[in-house]
DNA sequence: AATGAATGAGAATTCATTCAT
DNA sequence: TATGAATGAATTCTCATTCAT
């Protein structure tokens, strides 16, 4: 029985944000939502949206972003893998981007659509990537004599060569995912590329 | 013969105009160029775009597409390779892409960019390949046994997919590209890549 | 007794949005300082300051110079000076005016932007310094017999303007200060420039 | 019989939009002219006016300004003034800034807003001045012992000072112009009020 | 055929003000 | 009384497109 003009419930409205604006760029493409659009189309002024992100669509997604991507490099299923197995972690990885990218279709979307025109979110979210795959590269080698012998640099930009790969698949548009006719399927060829691929990558 | 210096203007006028729209994209991204723009760079008048592209940006984007596309599939190379070879045409066909890569890069981004934004470009893009496809996968299926158990909408989005995914590691702005020392060492991925995967993709 | 705790938080209320208005002046520009700016920075809501300025930025202002401008012109300093002895009433005047300015240079800044875009303001304080003039010529005029040939209009006319003038060199911003090395000289050229001027202005 | 809407004389355009600018902030104040109020009025579109002023408001008057400073510093009347003649040199100059005054009293009006907000504006004007008179105090010293004593940056400043004060009396929105009935006793006023200044500025 | 001045819809953003809590 | 979320008109500025010359 709330009002709603003066919902006492900032998440609300954040997330009434978000997901209007994710919902609008599925539909007309990143540069063709306007803040005003977003306004509109979730009914709430036009002031709302600069209260909770003063830049406008860079900050809507650059937050919405900082956020799901702290979520998802640290969330427990990924940290409390067993890191010197290195099948477990690939198909673990895997399975964690896929998950998230069955709910997540619009946002990560609007996310490639983004970093193209903001070099400040590009580099940042890289820096991230970096860091995540760094660590796991660290543990990997410290676990395992195999990885010994190949330096760190290369191995964490075979990972991140990886993880740009698999999410071409999973999210490019132009992508036939009905090749895949069970999600299964899916997963299963994506390891089987980034097994297959590693070893290339990784040979002396 | 004044016609034929005529239309030599015509079509040199024609080329600065991609020239220096690519290369603008280059620099500031599709979305960051505007039709003024070009003419400034080009030092051409904003008309004189307007005479041979009458609906602007969408049209300089869709005409070199439509023009280089043709070129490209219909090239001396890929229609000479005997189709009923699947290694050659598969090789002979991702060296086509590179080639194009090397020398293309502003374009290709331009128009990964562009579609995104133009969904009638999209589906006609997505048409021609569909179309390029789905003649090979004839080829295919009649000059070879092993395909004709593969139905041959299958055959066609296996190709699309693999075509996809090749453009997306050659293009994709988050690639580490510096993993690939020789650029034989990137083609021999690719082949292996597309190998293995239609294997996967094909099989029962 | 909870009265007056009560009216003595609202003084130190509105004293505090006095203050952190025009220090924000100071700092930013007249234009460039929003009501949300002063809530900010004083930590206080919105809500507060509408409360005891119904009309925003143009309210604060104007009750500030009501006050502070009844205060001055009605001062003990001013009052008591004597007034047939016109010397001394001009050196007294100026040093009261300097007094203001060494204390209050933002809030003069502010007062001088403020009018510029409020003309009812400009008008109330036109109307005050007249009256505060008139008053001041008609005893002069009471009292010694030079004035009594100047007409009443010219006298308060010049005032009016030697007023403006002293407060031009006080607070206009492309003042070269630094040429008075000490404020008495400052004052003694501002009293020299003034009888001068009342010479020049007066005589027949 | 020239069409306006595609007349080729850009400075028919610009010279509409400065005296529809100046015009409008006399009537409403700088803060309170907007480009759009300028398009309106000059029934011309908002496009135009940012084709010839990029920058909107701050470029018109900075533009405007630009031009007319050196104008009215480099005109032949001041240029001609024999600089050896301090007296001359004062009273052309005021006349010269007094002829400015009449017909131009709205454009300054104008600047004199519009430095309260544009800091690099306030420089560069404030840097012109400085060199027109760094020039004259330059001249006037080679050529006049009696300034050999005074150092070089006290006679500029004095005369930054005097400048500002005449401009001040001349465009200060609170003079009681109607003091001086006539021109000529204004101008009367002003080189008396200058040269008394002086004396008091310069003495040792 | 070529030019580029002119247009105006629409995008991003700010800010005075209101009002439910 | 005090709060601050919410509003939306108004502002600045961009850009695809037209059309007289």
């Amino acid at each position: 029985m709330s009002s709603k003009k003066f919902s006492r419930n900032k998440q609300e409205k954040i997330d009434l944000i978000y997901n209007t604006f994710f919902n609008l760029i599925l539909k007309r493409g990143y540069h063709n939502v306007s803040t005003n659009h977003i306004a509109k189309s979730a009914k709430i002024s036009i002031g709302t949206i600069y209260k909770y992100f003063p830049k406008g669509k860079e900050d809507i997604i650059r937050k919405y972003f900082e956020d799901s991507m702290e979520t998802m490099l640290n969330s427990e299923e990924l940290i409390s893998i067993n890191s010197n197995n290195i099948r477990d972690f690939l198909n673990q990885f895997i399975l964690e981007l896929f998950k998230n990218h069955e709910e997540k279709k619009g946002y990560n979307l609007a996310f490639r659509s983004a970093i193209q025109s903001d070099k400040a979110l590009y580099e940042s979210h890289k820096e991230k990537i970096f860091n995540f795959f760094k660590d796991r590269a660290q543990k990997l080698r410290k676990a395992n004599k195999n990885f010994n012998e190949i330096p760190e640099e290369r191995l964490i930009e075979a990972f991140i060569f990886l993880y740009n790969l698999i999410n071409a698949i999973l999210y490019h548009h132009l992508s036939v995912m009905e090749l895949f006719d069970a999600d299964d399927k899916l997963v299963e060829y994506l390891t089987n590329l980034v097994v297959f691929s590693l070893k290339f990558l990784l040979k002396p």
